[in-house]
DNA sequence: GATGAATGAGCGTTCATTCAT
DNA sequence: AATGAATGAACGCTCATTCAT
């Protein structure tokens, strides 16, 4: 969405096989996705495939940096709805988190849930990018706590697990493992809240 | 009483299947699971294996079953140390969880990361005794309710919730990507602490 | 029909064998019938077929003769009501020849399209006893020829003629290869009458 | 213009896997035929003829096809040598049709003795074009109609009941289920000879 | 820059059959 | 008389990848 469609019709083969294999992503799963099923999509041929990527791996390696730098930049446009308030910005990120996997179902289950053991070693380079994704969470909660709003020990590891209550939300949902009786929009709903609620600084004892 | 349970002979080739591809299970993951993979590494012919499995689904169906089964023994211990206490035995049943997934990696990922869809059916009768595993979540919460430590709306939505904030670490953890430089056992504690926390009855509104 | 269910329930394994692999042939046609299926269907385990059945072949050889014995016998039985007229007679064993094929359709396959090089050698005094059918045709035929209805030069070959007209005919029908536009009934009563036509004394040259 | 037809290269192989499944059919039968034995008989491995075929299936109708076409040529060339006298065509056919089938037995059975439901659907187009061979058994048919030698109710059912006799009597000789004393000459002589009488209008009713 | 040809490895599964008991 | 355990061979098909052009 950012860099992506230069127009050239037919000149950047690269820039289409990126598109359509994200397309059969979604469409067919990350199982079934193959190189030829990508080529015959675009009317290349499979070999084709080789001259822009070294292999499969790689191919995936772009395709989930790409997911990462389009989660930021949703990340970001959601931080910057809300620059005052770190309880509303934090609030608006999870969301956005959550919205963009449900969203994008097979993009996520390659950005989040493959085991990396399983793939070529991803581009440390690339890793560094996406850890930009958790600190827009991780600015939030500092201003939070500076505010005294939030009250946590360590700033990243507290990033850390709202970001794994979210993945978890997420990962519930798209394995249709929640419980049919209840409604996803509360799952979310609840979910954040009491994501939020357990950062927050706990009252002066009362009665301890 | 003739064929049925002699003791060793019949259910042992069984067992080591089972085993087998529990094993096998975290080191390939489940799309690159397959029957002759189990079966090279028991010694046996890939066909022997459908002798005691009528399909790969109903084996994986088989050991889902066994991961919950065993995940409930051990959530019903952790809950039964501490009956009195809502707040401690639902701490127990989170840690208990969390530890039960880094310690049994290649159950979790058939137990709950699967996607129901790339399977058969699973059986309703072995998915109906999985459910206590969340009820004794529920349990603890509402009785955590009921003596006004917790407030939450819902009881069953806020259980899955916290079941997917313990899900979202364990995910995490198990597929290596919390930040290098966080302790797993300081995200751990935060990720549970913070879970709980966010079901407690907030203080009496001092300033909304 | 004739000598099987002697009535002992558990006693003659071999007839129920026999029964069972004659249904689930009609049911899933010869090339899905396997040994275990037919152990499956009588609660038997696949090794007990060998004690009464050397092979798998051995087994087809014995369908095969029973539906031989069967169509002989229905065969018998429509020659037996036309004593007299050869013609009726004829024409009586024509119709009962295709009845049996489109009632029996995969004991048709077995009795009549199994090329015999693709298996083991039929044993020659089943061959011998299965020659009877034809026979019966042939005897009809030399009635006629000597009542003069009939012109034939060789016996043996007219009769070969008519039963493969007759076996075209069954054949064609099963493998649905007919125009559909074409009642089967009508093309039966065609075929039959053509092929008795065909045998017919022509007349006294009016005018060659 | 670019990669279509360079002459000889392209087409060579799937040529080869063509002729070679023909030859590999009369030896094993449609049952025993597969891909890997095609694949193996040419020195190829079996993922190459997916490179020509997208399946099994498609590979036979394409064989299908070839003799079907092959069939009409030869009819199509009998009947053309005898374009004045019907009955002379005919017979001129019907041992066309004969010889087709005892000198291409590996054509005979896909084209004729498959049981359609054990095969995906033929394509119409081509099932189209095949259906040239029974239209010339037809026209012939309704010539001799037309000049009175011939007397039959309805021409396609008539066609089909000779095609029938033909068919017949090709299924018996290639199953070599016909008795050994008859000389297949005689028997194919004496087949025709009575499938033609059959069709031959009856003499003025001399004596009912 | 793009391809066509080709492959080895692998998939889940079914099969007829053997053998010791 | 009957079985349970086990197997080698085979099936159609898909896959990522290589290589010469």
């Amino acid at each position: 969405m950012s860099a992506s469609s230069n127009g050239s019709e037919n000149g950047d083969l690269r820039r289409r096989i990126l598109d359509t294999a994200r397309h059969l992503l979604v469409q067919e799963g990350y199982q079934d996705l193959s190189m030829r099923k990508i080529a015959d999509a675009i009317g290349y041929s499979a070999t084709s495939i080789y001259l822009y990527f070294d292999s499969k791996d790689a191919l995936l390696h772009t395709l989930i940096h790409e997911g990462m730098m389009q989660l930021r930049d949703q990340l970001r446009e959601a931080a910057a709805a809300h620059p005052e308030d770190p309880v509303c910005r934090l609030r608006a990120l999870c969301r956005c988190f959550v919205e963009f996997g449900l969203e994008n179902p097979e993009y996520y289950e390659i950005m989040f849930q493959l085991r990396p053991e399983r793939m070529e070693r991803y581009p440390p380079e690339k890793y560094r990018q996406a850890r930009e994704n958790l600190d827009l969470f991780a600015n939030a909660l500092e201003e939070g706590v500076e505010d005294e709003t939030f009250a946590v020990d360590d700033i990243r590891v507290s990033a850390s697990t709202v970001w794994a209550s979210l993945h978890g939300t997420v990962s519930l949902l798209l394995a249709d493992r929640v419980d049919v009786r209840i409604e996803p929009e509360t799952f979310i709903d609840t979910a954040i809240r009491q994501a939020i609620r357990g950062l927050r600084r706990t009252p002066a004892p009362s009665a301890p």
